[in-house]
DNA sequence: TCACGTCAAGCAGAT
DNA sequence: ATCTGCTTGACGTGA
């Protein structure tokens, strides 16, 4: 058994970042299709780089198309920019690559207030365009969390349950829910999937922050479906004199290897959550 | 070239 | 009431 190792959303080795943005403010189709098209040439760059060295998986930053889901945007950058996001694609398929994406916080599935929920699936059906567009298949991965808490966590719950399934096949296919740091554990998640069958990521420094009393990995691995692929666990340690919760600047290679060893045994695509990003992947990597 | 206030979006908890 | 952190700082103005 192997652990896939990967990392999230930059490389702070390559002189380019994938996720280059503008003010609302200074919104023009043209700086929209600069930025676009300077974010598609670094992800290749990123795949090649990753490819070079060995990794195998990486989380696609979410400022990939800026505004992609705002209002703003009129503009069909899924046509105009196909063939670029096929030829990546290609590339990710014939390196054996795994991509993931995160929408970031804004994306909250189990609001109280629609055209929050609105939005959010808006933003999801975004990432799932760029994925599509890549010619991912169903192992190509959008993590969301459960979202906030509203003073009922069961409702909260219950909501993000109903909210889930009205949701279109092609969403479903694609999102994995993920424990958090503070409200929903790991043991929620594992709920949620019972009542509804959406895949469970296993967060190992949130599970430490927010615990439940036993860890069972199999039972989190059986959410897993053979077409959704591996499962996929994240990583981080928590950041020494930091607040809890904090990701530490680099990853702590003997606690690292503790953890691998407890879940050696699996097939597992493994995100590390570090803000060293690939140094830290190469660091732990064949040790 | 660099410092630094601000940036589309939600929420909880700390201050 | 305001600030901070979250998967990730970067943009853009003014000196």
């Amino acid at each position: 058994m192997t652990i896939n190792l990967g990392y999230a959303c930059i490389n702070t080795t390559i002189n380019c970042t994938s996720n280059k943005t503008f003010r609302l403010n200074s919104y023009s189709e043209e700086r929209l299709k600069k930025t676009i098209e300077e974010n598609l040439n670094c992800l290749d760059k990123i795949i090649e780089w990753n490819y070079k060295n060995e990794i195998k998986f990486f989380r696609i930053g979410s400022g990939l198309i800026p505004f992609a889901s705002h209002e703003i945007c009129k503009f069909n950058w899924q046509d105009f920019y196909k063939k670029e996001f096929k030829k990546i694609g290609n590339k990710i398929k014939k390196y054996k690559i795994r991509v993931s994406m995160h929408p970031d916080q804004f994306v909250v599935l189990n609001s109280p207030t629609e055209s929050i929920v609105e939005k959010s699936i808006t933003e999801i059906e975004y990432h799932c365009d760029v994925l599509d567009l890549l010619g991912m298949r169903s192992d190509g991965k959008i993590t969301l969390h459960v979202g906030g808490m509203y003073g009922n966590k069961e409702e909260a719950i219950e909501r993000f349950i109903s909210n889930y399934n009205k949701l279109s096949k092609r969403i479903k296919e694609r999102i994995i829910v993920e424990n958090d740091d503070k409200m929903y554990t790991i043991g929620d998640c594992l709920y949620i999937n019972e009542r509804c069958g959406i895949p469970v990521v296993f967060d190992y420094f949130h599970h430490l922050c927010n615990p439940v009393k036993r860890i069972n990995y199999e039972e989190i691995i059986n959410t897993w479906k053979k077409k959704d692929g591996n499962p996929i666990f994240h990583y981080s340690d928590q950041l020494e004199g930091g607040r809890k919760g904090s990701h530490s600047h680099s990853i702590n290679v003997k606690e690292f290897k503790k953890f691998e060893k407890e879940i050696k045994k699996y097939n597992v695509d493994l995100m590390l959550e570090v803000k060293d990003k690939e140094l830290s992947v190469l660091k732990v990597k064949d040790v």
